[in-house]
Parts: structure tokens; C-alpha cells; sequence
DNA sequence: AGCACA
């Protein structure tokens, strides 16, 4: 479980001189919304672990009504977060745009539709309402799938023909805390105190199968690399001592390392 | 690439 983890970016706040006048050409204006639409996310990350990870990185932009994300072949990758009011979503996606989540930069937008959490909250009235057409819209979806998939994909290449090279290099504007790194084989090992020795952690990491290595950093007292076969037996380890207290007193932080 | 909410 990932735990509470700095904004992105230092909350700068831009004013808001909107330019209503012209549509910039390539960039099809678009519509705000209460809700994110968020993709490029790291689709090794389970679900119930990114949606966490989510709320906790937009919550401290306001209240955050919901995330939804599923593994589905169609809907991995992505995630939609709803917020009480347009303006902080606004707020929140300048901010995170481009901001690497689990080594992978986010890719924000505004969502197309309403969400249910949003619609609950700012118009309670309507919510079977709205619920109900949502569910008809889809079954229609449904129906005519095949034509539409077609269509849409024909557009798809026109549009890729004439449209301008994406910017996707969008620099981060902040580092990533070590707790959004990606899975990794490799764990890293921090705040040890400074007399453990390399017995002791192979001791305490050998609990756990599969242990490969254990490196201890002469400069560097108190931190250590601990190399397992897979990632998902580093995985297992990383949750179990993450956080244990070593002597008794020192929590030692065990995160994923870098690649 | 892909716009959902049982």
C-alpha cells in the first residue's frame, strides 16, 4: 500500500486568462470537466494499488470524489478521477500533466462524460437520471459496436495523417518519490542504522524466498541494495519488511529501486 | 490506442 507522497510540483498557481478567441487548430479545444482522464499509466501496477496511489497524489489538489480505473483489455491504462468542482480539476492537471507515475508520464485530460460521483454530489437530484441514460447509451454502444469501431478508427488515421508530431517529452517537473517507482527485482533499502552488517539483513531479507543478494554500501552506511530472482518475490519482501523495525526502534524504508 | 462508473 503506497503511503502519502508529495505533490508533483510546488502548487504554483497560474492565473487563468482564458483564451476564449480561436480554437488553436491542432488542439481540438477542450471541454473542462469535474473529472480526469488519465492514460499512459503502468499497466504492471494492479488496480486497487494505482487507484490508491492515485487519491493520494490528487488529494492534495481537493476533496477527491472517486477513482476509477479497470484492468479490462479496453480500459487499462487508464483512470478517471473526479473532483467537487471544474476549477480544481483544472488546477490538478496542469500540475500533473506529464508527471511520471510508476516510471510512466501521465497523460491528463478532461474526462468526456460525467461521472456518477460527480452528478451524486452536484446534482443528487438527477442521479437515477443520469444513471439511467448512461446505462442506455451503452447498451446502444453496444449494439452498433462494429460500425462505430470502424468509423472511428478510419477517422483515427485521417487525423494522424495531417496532425503535428505529439510533444509527448514533457520534462517532470519534480523527482519521483522512491514509493512510485516500479516493481523491480532490486530493492532499496534506507534509513538503516549504521552499525547493521551484512549477516543481520541477510538474515532478515532470507525470510523471504528467493533472495539473491544482499549489498551493502561502505560510504553509505544507511542504505543497502537487496536483489531477489523476480519481482514479484521482491514484491513480497518489500511488503513484508517495509517499514520494520529493525533494532527495535529504526524503521527501515524498503521501496523498489530505481532501474 | 483504448472515455467508466453493477
Amino acid at each position: 500500500m503506497p503511503e502519502v507522497v508529495a505533490a508533483p510540483s510546488n502548487g504554483d498557481v497560474e492565473m487563468t486568462d482564458a483564451p476564449p478567441a480561436a480554437p488553436a487548430e491542432s488542439t481540438p479545444e477542450e471541454v473542462e470537466s469535474e473529472t480526469l482522464y488519465i492514460q499512459n499509466l503502468n499497466e504492471k501496477i494492479k488496480v486497487a494499488v494505482m487507484k490508491q496511489t492515485l487519491t493520494n497524489l490528487f488529494k492534495t489538489y481537493g476533496d477527491v470524489l472517486d477513482v476509477v480505473a479497470h484492468s479490462n483489455i479496453r480500459m487499462r491504462g487508464q483512470a478517471f478521477v473526479s473532483f467537487k468542482s471544474k476549477d480544481v480539476a483544472r488546477k490538478a492537471l496542469k500540475e500533473v500533466k506529464g508527471f511520471p507515475l510508476y516510471s510512466k508520464p501521465m497523460q491528463v485530460t478532461f474526462a468526456k462524460t460525467r461521472s456518477d460521483a460527480v452528478v451524486k454530489v452536484l446534482e443528487e437530484d438527477r442521479f437515477d437520471e443520469h444513471k439511467k441514460e448512461r446505462l442506455e447509451h451503452k447498451r446502444k454502444q453496444r449494439f452498433d459496436n462494429p460500425h462505430a469501431v470502424k468509423a472511428r478508427a478510419k477517422r483515427k488515421a485521417e487525423k494522424v495523417d495531417g496532425a503535428a508530431p505529439v510533444p509527448t517529452t514533457k520534462r517532470p517537473n519534480v523527482l519521483m518519490p522512491d514509493e512510485y517507482l516500479p516493481p523491480n527485482k532490486i530493492l532499496f533499502i534506507q534509513n538503516l542504522p549504521e552499525d547493521v552488517n551484512k549477516d543481520q539483513l541477510t538474515t532478515l531479507f532470507a525470510q523471504y524466498p528467493n533472495l539473491y543478494e544482499v549489498r551493502l554500501i561502505p560510504t553509505k552506511k544507511d542504505i543497502a541494495f537487496v536483489e531477489y530472482a523476480d519481482e514479484g518475490s521482491a514484491s513480497v519482501a518489500k511488503d513484508a519488511l517495509h517499514n520494520y523495525k529493525i533494532d527495535g526502534e529504526t524503521k527501515i524504508k524498503v521501496t523498489f529501486a530505481r532501474k
